[in-house]
DNA sequence: AGCATTGTTTCACA
DNA sequence: TTGTGAAACAATGC
C-alpha cells in the first residue's frame, strides 16, 4: 500500500535486512516484476554482491551494492517487503533476495505491479515530496495551470505522492484539489507543503497503519470529519477525488470550456 | 457479474 | 507546449 510513508518504511526494512549484507541468490523468476530483464539475469549480476545502502526518493527504493550496479525496487500498489517468512502461497512472492546468512527479503506483491531491476531511471523524478524545500514547492506546484491535484501527483514534479496522501494534505490545508496551481497564492502554496508533511508525518508514526489518515478514513463514510458536511467526489487528475465542499474553497477552477465531470454528491 | 482500485507508462488529442 | 483522459498493465476485493 504505498505511497511516500510506506515506502520509506520499506526503505526502513530494507536498511536493517538487506544492508551490509552479502546476496547469495536472487530469486528472479518472474518476468513482469523484473522485466525487462530475463529470469536470472539480475541473478547473474548481483550473486556474490554486498549491499551498501538502501535509498528511497519519492516512492522509489534502490540498494546500492558493491557491485557498481544499483537494484531498483517499487511497490507498485500491493507490494510490500517480508523479511524471513514463510513463502506466499499463489506465488505471491513476485521476487527474493537471499543473503549468506540466510536472512531472506521477499517482495510480495499480489497485484504483481510492482517491479525489480537493475539501475532503474530516476531521473524524471522530482524533488522526494518529504524533503522539497519552500521554494521549489511554490515552482513546482504552483507554476503550473493543471490542477493542484493533478500536480501532486505528478512524480515529475513532485514524487511521493499517491491519490490518498493528496487529498489528505488539500484536506488539511483547506484546499480545492480541483483549484489551478497558478490560482494559488504563496500562502495557500506554503499552507499546502505544510499539510503535506505534517501528513506524512503522521503516516510514519509507529501506529499509524496504511490509509490511516484522518481524511483517509472519512473518505468512505462521505462526511467531512471537521465540519461534518457530505463530501464532494469528482475525478481529479484521473483519479477518483473527495473533498469537502464548503471548507476546501481555496480557488475555484475558473472551468473554460471544462464540463467537470462530477459523479454524485 | 460488474465495478473500483493506494501506481506507472504510453498514447491520442485538444 | 501543456494538460487531460483513457487504456494497458495484473489481480484482488466488494
Amino acid at each position: 500500500m504505498p505511497e511516500l510513508p510506506e515506502a520509506e518504511r520499506a526503505r526502513q526494512v530494507l536498511d536493517r535486512a538487506a544492508v551490509g549484507r552479502t546476496i547469495a541468490r536472487v530469486d528472479d523468476h518472474d518476468p513482469f516484476v523484473c522485466r525487462p530483464h530475463g529470469a536470472g539475469e539480475i541473478d547473474a549480476v548481483l550473486r556474490g554482491a554486498t549491499v551498501t545502502a538502501a535509498r528511497r526518493r519519492g516512492k522509489h527504493l534502490w540498494l546500492e551494492t558493491d557491485a557498481g550496479v544499483d537494484l531498483s525496487l517499487h511497490l507498485g500498489m500491493s507490494g510490500s517487503f517480508r523479511v524471513d517468512e514463510p513463502e506466499a502461497p499463489r506465488g505471491w512472492d513476485r521476487f527474493a533476495l537471499e543473503f549468506e546468512d540466510g536472512t531472506r527479503v521477499a517482495l510480495r506483491d499480489k497485484r504483481r505491479l510492482g517491479r525489480a531491476l537493475l539501475d532503474g531511471a530516476r531521473g524524471r523524478l522530482g524533488p522526494d515530496a518529504a524533503a522539497v524545500t519552500r521554494d521549489a514547492f511554490r515552482t513546482r506546484v504552483g507554476g503550473s495551470r493543471a490542477a493542484v491535484k493533478a500536480r501532486l501527483l505528478d512524480q515529475s514534479a513532485l514524487a511521493g505522492v499517491g491519490n490518498l496522501l493528496a487529498d489528505e494534505a488539500l484536506w488539511r490545508a483547506r484546499i480545492d484539489p480541483r483549484a489551478p496551481g497558478t490560482s494559488l497564492d504563496v500562502e495557500s502554496l506554503d499552507r499546502l507543503r505544510v499539510a503535506l508533511r505534517a501528513s506524512i508525518r503522521a503516516a510514519l508514526l509507529p501506529n499509524a497503519g496504511s490509509g490511516a489518515g484522518t481524511f483517509a478514513r472519512a473518505r468512505r463514510k462521505g462526511y467531512c470529519p471537521r465540519c461534518g458536511s457530505p463530501l464532494s467526489r469528482a475525478t481529479v487528475g484521473g483519479r477518483t477525488t473527495y473533498w469537502c465542499p464548503s471548507e476546501q474553497l481555496g480557488a475555484p477552477a475558473p472551468a473554460k470550456g471544462e464540463a467537470a465531470a462530477y459523479r454524485g454528491t
